[in-house]
DNA sequence: AAATTAAGTTACATAAAGTAAGTTTATGGG
DNA sequence: CCCATAAACTTACTTTATGTAACTTAATTT
């Protein structure tokens, strides 16, 4: 008998998001535009592995990167509206957590 | 100046759910109590990562463990009640997916 | 006694993430 | 002109996580 099977959308996001890092970026990028050493050292990711994300997530068309030619050159990133239709998912985990993880000694 | 900072127990659930795997285990049994086997050939996971998860994932308790004395023995998953809550979530990134990933072809 | 079955475990291989030093590009100072 | 500075990466290398496939355990059934 064959087994049932998971749909390939779901199983896409889930990959996205199943990644180290990939929604702790969103979750900063919810703020608002921030700028690659922001980012790195708000969530103190290395800077290969943010470089990575920020890749991934743009070709994934959820993080928009804009050049802006000062000296030294600033990059900024921010969320495009693929991005920002994440943060249900992004506030249901906030809540979920808010709810289960009551003191910081549960929080290892 | 400081770095604004993460709320520790958002960074707990992130680094619960970021692990491969998990959300899709907690997605199967959202259906109903499930079988080692059968979440692992649902899935498609490694009966070594699967271990990992669910021992991961009762320690947290957001899973419960309960062994059926046949023969063979059987060991049947659920999620406990602060599983359950994670319904919304899961839900959400299934809907996300369902909105922004139209076409098979977009998924690779 | 040998075979069967579910739920793992183990040993080993590959992939992903962490670390720290180095690169690039554009100025501004000496 | 040459050196220093600063932001955003990149590279080489180490450590950790995940994948693979064979093996183990325990209770039957043949």
């Amino acid at each position: 008998m064959s087994q049932p099977t998971i749909c390939p959308k779901f199983e896409k996001a889930i990959s996205i998001l199943s990644q180290k890092w990939t929604a702790l970026v969103i979750y900063q990028l919810l703020l608002g535009t921030q700028r690659f050493s922001e980012i790195q050292s708000t969530i103190g990711i290395s800077g290969k592995v943010l470089a990575d994300r920020l890749k991934d997530l743009e070709n994934q068309e959820i993080v928009k990167r804009e050049v802006i030619p000062e000296t030294p050159v600033i990059i900024e990133y921010s969320l495009t509206e693929k991005g920002k239709t994440m943060e249900p998912i992004i506030r249901d985990i906030e809540k979920w957590s808010q709810l289960w993880f009551e003191e910081d000694t549960d929080v290892q």
